[in-house]
RNA sequence: GAUCGCGUAGCUCAGUCGGUAGAGCAUCCGCCUUUUAAGCGGUUGGUCCUGGGUUCGAUUCCCAGCGCGAUCACCA
């Protein structure tokens, strides 16, 4: 808000005590030892102040260079120069300083956080963090000023400074920026976590990511990776002719899937609202209105469980092609996955990831040696076409008879212990299919799975030739379902059939919450939608397996926690 | 919501078959102009998650609670 206020606007009144300097804590009863560090830091604090004149909170600085930059201008040669020129200075010591030769080492500026210190005496190292990486700052007693070099000798892990000085090396190799000038920018009151070990309480790292970001170079990189990784989606749609828009995520009813919706209040209408599950109802609403192609990346809402691949507020990528179906979107997406595992790829090795597993580290022979990215154990093989298999072979080859026997399927899972006395036919089938038959996709191998039981399927377009097949079908990779795509419904009279059907299995109490029938989306309907496809991406999922990341949290900065007391 | 596991110094972790605890790093003091998890000498630091029970005595055993994690359930 305040960054581009350039202004050295004085600190109002440096000298005086912050207000909550908590000036009991030594009479608390013995000092708590978190309070001695904080205090240690303090003291620090003060003395730059009143002792060496530095203001530990800083303002603008232009001209910084990031940490790898600032590295990748150190040049050998220039290096070696200046290291003769110093030698044959110190051969005729005595002689007049004179022949002040241009120093031929590049000058830079830079920033960072303090993640090292050594302190040798009259000699000082000290590393420096930044979203780029870790650079060696160098001071010299010699080079650098009195206050500068105090400076030095006080840093603490965790304060962020400046540095200014030709960037050389140390005689071990080191590249570093000799420092002639240090300021101090933000003191740092809080003590660090270990710096060998880093920040591994997974409790704390998600409650402080600020500190597990810089405790853990590898979430930045995740977040960098994750950034480059929705661009690309965002070009590569743009340049298919899909127009991104933004629909309601306040919306008065919470339709498009069946997941139970947090719930707020609207003061000035004085109605509830409901944070959206899905924008599906309203992207539909754009291809009534015209818009053939459309897509939103944005945030659902489902107020469920949490585990490692659900967190309450996800991101969903979703697309709708007027006059295209449930195959155009299977070629969509094959593309596009294929395209950005591709990509990320090359991300992930620009930013010094491990070279990915080849492809010939599993099924020899097979693939095509597309790109293939890491996903813990698994070496994920993303080269085209992605596999495809039928809901109904899927099931066939799991249980051993048709999905279409309904008695030996309430059979069967009776016998795994499947509650489903209380289910249709086709709901049983489904309990069954996701125990038993979705397990034996290959999680190494992106996997369609096609013709979804329309009975499951409400606002699917059923197949013309057999209406129980629904014209859908659900990506798998890894284990995770990342999304489905359908032939979307376009029969106003169907649909209202299908919303029905659904609303009828509901208990009234949740009906009445929040399960009522969208009237203007079926309005929208009826006045006449044209034939699409449809399709929802679960970002975070990709994301997770695109980064190599074992869980949502590690892919959303700020995973929900429960708030401490 | 269920089951299992975990909770010890600022951080990362040992440990106590029940007798109120240790290490490394960090802190603080001293030494060092080329360190690489720097080194050397010294120093400080604990509600052993919280509450209750058993016991002469509980960080340890038991019960309950809180938080986190894993698995499951929920999530068409």
């Amino acid at each position: 808000m305040d960054a581009q206020q350039p202004t050295n606007i004085p600190s109002p009144t440096p000298h005086a005590a912050p207000g909550p300097e908590r000036p009991d804590a030594a009479s608390d009863e013995g000092a708590v030892p978190h309070d001695a560090l904080v205090a240690a830091r303090r003291e620090k604090l003060r003395r730059h102040r009143e002792e060496l004149g530095l203001e530990p909170y800083g303002v603008r600085v232009d001209g910084i260079e990031p940490l790898a930059g600032a590295r990748a201008r150190f040049d050998e040669s220039a290096h070696a120069q200046h290291e003769a020129a110093a030698a044959a200075a110190k051969a005729g010591a005595g002689a007049a300083p004179a022949a002040q030769t241009e120093d031929p080492r590049a000058r830079v500026r830079v920033a960072g956080r303090v993640v090292q210190h050594r302190d040798l005496g009259k000699l000082v190292f000290a590393w420096l963090r930044d979203h780029s990486g870790d650079l060696q700052v160098s001071i010299s007693r010699v080079a650098v000023d009195e206050s500068g070099f105090a400076l030095a000798k006080a840093l603490d892990y965790g304060d962020i400074v400046v540095a200014e000085g030709p960037i050389g090396r140390t005689q071990r190799g080191e590249v570093c920026v000799w420092a002639d000038r240090l300021e101090l920018h933000s003191k740092s009151l809080e003590p660090p976590p270990a710096k060998w070990h880093g920040l591994a309480d997974p409790e704390l790292r998600y409650r402080h990511r600020y500190v597990d970001l810089f405790a853990n170079p590898e979430v930045i990189r995740v977040a960098q990776l994750r950034s480059a990784m929705v661009s690309f989606i965002r070009r590569w749609m743009d340049g298919r002719g899909f127009l991104e828009v933004e629909t309601p995520m306040l919306q008065p009813i919470a339709g498009g899937a069946a997941a139970r919706p947090f719930v707020t209040h609207h003061n000035a209408l004085g109605i509830p609202l409901f944070m959206r599950v899905s924008p599906e109802l309203y992207l539909k609403r754009l291809l009534v209105g015209g818009l053939p192609r459309v897509y939103e990346i944005n945030r659902n809402f489902r107020n469920e469980g949490i585990d490692r691949s659900h967190n309450p507020e996800f991101t969903m990528m979703e697309a709708y092609e007027a006059f295209g179906d449930c195959f155009s979107m299977m070629e969509l997406t094959e593309s596009l996955l294929h395209d950005l595992a591709g990509f990320m790829a090359e991300e992930r090795a620009r930013q010094g990831f491990a070279p990915t597993a080849p492809a010939a580290a599993h099924a020899p022979g097979v693939r095509r040696g597309g790109p293939v990215l890491p996903f813990g154990e698994l070496a994920i093989d993303w080269s085209r076409p992605f596999e495809r298999v039928t809901y109904a072979d899927l099931f066939e080859r799991a249980l051993g008879f048709p999905m279409t026997d309904f008695a030996k399927a309430r059979a069967a899972a009776a016998a795994r212990r499947i509650e489903a006395a209380k289910l249709d036919d086709w709901f049983v089938v489904n309990e069954l299919f996701e125990s038993v038959a979705e397990p034996l996709i290959d999680r190494a191998r992106p996997t369609f799975v096609l013709e979804f039981p329309s009975a499951i399927s409400p606002l699917t377009r059923p197949n013309r030739r057999r209406p129980e097949i629904a014209d859908r079908w659900d990506l798998f990779v890894g284990g995770m379902e990342i999304g489905p795509a359908y032939s979307e419904l376009n029969d106003p009279d169907i649909q209202r059939a299908k919303f029905t059907e659904q609303l009828r299995g509901k208990d009234a109490e949740e009906e009445s919450t929040y399960r009522s029938l969208d009237e203007d989306f079926l309005h929208a309907l009826r006045v006449g939608m044209p034939p699409a496809g449809g399709l929802g991406l679960g970002i975070d999922r990709i994301a997770m397996l695109l980064t190599d990341s074992p869980s949502i949290r590690d892919v959303v900065l700020f995973p929900l926690m429960r708030p401490r007391g």
